[in-house]
DNA sequence: CATGAATGAGTCTTCATTCAT
DNA sequence: TATGAATGAAGACTCATTCAT
């Protein structure tokens, strides 16, 4: 009995992640997800006691994870960045692999925490996620002290729409590949190209040498 | 009982453009509107044959604007991005110009149409415009012919995901802006950001000639 | 004014006969009239107060032309159908100008008021018709006494449906002529396959004086 | 609260079935239908999945069976009946049978597939059934060599003209029937009308020379 | 006369959830 | 456990009719 209960119990996760990724927390539906597994309505709250519930259970482990990797020891590296070239070709290659592993684990649940929670108590999950991750970057950069007080609003919002494009990007990249290797590819371009992006651009901020932003 | 014809079509729009935005296409729903507007659901359909049209009537001059860019003369300046960082300022600046002025007037309804039009005729809207400017990027790239030729699917792919994290940045500067200052200074420090990026990024791609980072 | 009032009158009755005769009284839309017409819908009631009441417009002619038939003298002839081959032909002759005559005028009053007029006070009005009709062939043919008194209620249904089938042959080639002389010929030939197929069953009905088929 | 399904879905369709004849398809509500039944609107979803699939769950036998007439046997003694009077009443007395056996059986669903069906993918199937009978007749009468040619479109009109009326007529026989006698009686009857009405009149039509049935 | 905005009830249909069995 | 019948509210949309202008 217990056996075929947790049979049925990942059935029912599998097909409703696919569900879920397809047309989102609110346009799937409980009923076609009850028929795909095969068992009646009904029966599917014996496993799950509503809609919402069913859809933390896919989540919360991801969810669980990122939330550790924010507090991690990868920050320690990441201050450093600004440094060196080899800090930074270091921390690029930390963050893939963390990413890797988190994604090669749980990337359609990352997925669908992300981008399908509308309708959720977990709707603000990314926009949460965007905060910390801006924060991060933008604690460092104003750390070297090259940003004019004027601008510091716009250097902020910069880092923001860049940590949401950051977080973008992952989703992106999960949802579309189709080997590990592809990914753990994809994830090491994407990383050089945002971590070597936001190193030159921060470099050469007004300093000595003076630019002018139009 | 009988107001202007118009002010209660513009009230519609502007209701219809927010639930738009908050719910998306397919979950707003014209019931709401119309209790928002204080008409009845019935008459809404006096103005509107249909959700579906309401949505294009909302849309469609944004869609032509963009369709109209596509063909722009921007282009010449940017095939020369490469060249020289007078020619790359110049198009950061022409650029962010285009995006203000586009933005400044179809703000709203460039979001919905890129982000809230599933269920929509439109949905593949962003999707293609994507495939647009990677298209665009990819092209010039390669025409550097730095590019290993078995590196070409990583780099074709890195662009991908760089096009829609760009267009996710206006989407994302055009949902929060605040005054058309600060949305003209935040798209064109994002395209500074971005287009920068990639010349530094590019440049250095292993070739004949050798760059370096910064 | 009055002029053009007329002018509208009718194209609206034109239009709502060709809507009636399509769709049905039920089915007939008065807003898609009205946009036929080139009208708004509010206006249509100052021609007409109401959906039915446009119906009985269009119907109320036919109809009293119809109930006038009814106690005609063609009565005479026809209670002479059996006497003799030439009164029986005469009689056909006879019915078919006067169904001619009226529905050249009235064609497609006709058949809206026999076929289209379900939701409407007159949807009983083709059962009436039938059973006038059917009364009178029954009544000729009780007259002639053959009829054994157990069989009575069997040949009086039986003139039912024959009275029905007449009548829906009458609207069916109402519905489909082409020209009035297609129309006088096919009414000619209908009467005289339904009048003749009477009289040779009637005649040879068991009887004292025994009758062959033909 | 929770009954029989089968004894619901019997209701259902019974109820249904008295709607449909009195109402027809468009007209007839579904809400209507789930309030007499005794259930709420959403509920009759888990019977039939829409309207249109009640009304074929409600005709699909029946047409089935009189597709299958359709082949049918009796063809061969049809084409005897102008022969000779045992032919002709043989034909008469088989085909009587024939429908008895079908419309005993499914009565109502006859009805509501000939005559009230407009709305659904099968409105045309009257037409079809007539222009199948229509052609039969036509054949036979056609085959016997007696039309001038000049005169095949009149002839061939009244055919079809008298097929409508066929099908008429045992629609409504089919309507009003008290008893499975009376049933038998008037089919019989009416068949005996028709055919023999057929025979005398194409027997009778002018020719030169007596034709034989090839 | 004419307009067309406004209404309210009605159409079919879908859905998450509950509950008797 | 498992079923699937049952519900009620919500979805988009239509329509005859009224009425202020």
């Amino acid at each position: 009995m217990q056996r075929l209960k947790n049979e049925i119990k990942e059935k029912i996760i599998t097909i409703s992640i696919a569900e879920f990724l397809k047309k989102g927390f609110m346009a799937a539906s409980l009923r076609d997800i009850a028929r795909a597994v095969g068992i009646s309505t009904g029966n599917l709250y014996n496993y799950f006691p509503g809609k919402e519930q069913l859809f933390y259970a896919i989540v919360e482990d991801v969810k669980r994870e990122i939330d550790l990797i924010g507090n991690y020891a990868v920050n320690r590296i990441f201050w450093g960045i600004f440094d060196s070239d080899e800090k930074m070709l270091q921390y690029i290659e930390l963050i893939s692999e963390i990413h890797f592993n988190l994604l090669k684990k749980y990337g359609r649940e990352f997925v669908i925490l992300l981008e399908c929670s509308k309708g959720t108590r977990l709707q603000n999950f990314k926009m949460n996620l965007i905060s910390r991750t801006e924060k991060s970057y933008f604690h460092i950069i104003k750390g070297r002290g090259v940003l004019g007080d004027e601008n510091i609003r716009k250097y902020q919002y910069l880092m923001h729409i860049i940590s949401a494009n950051y977080i973008d990007g992952l989703v992106k990249i999960t949802r579309n590949y189709k080997s590990y290797k592809m990914l753990k590819s994809d994830l090491y371009l994407f990383n050089e190209y945002h971590v070597k992006g936001m190193v030159t651009f921060f470099r050469q901020i007004p300093s000595p040498v003076e630019n002018k932003l139009s």
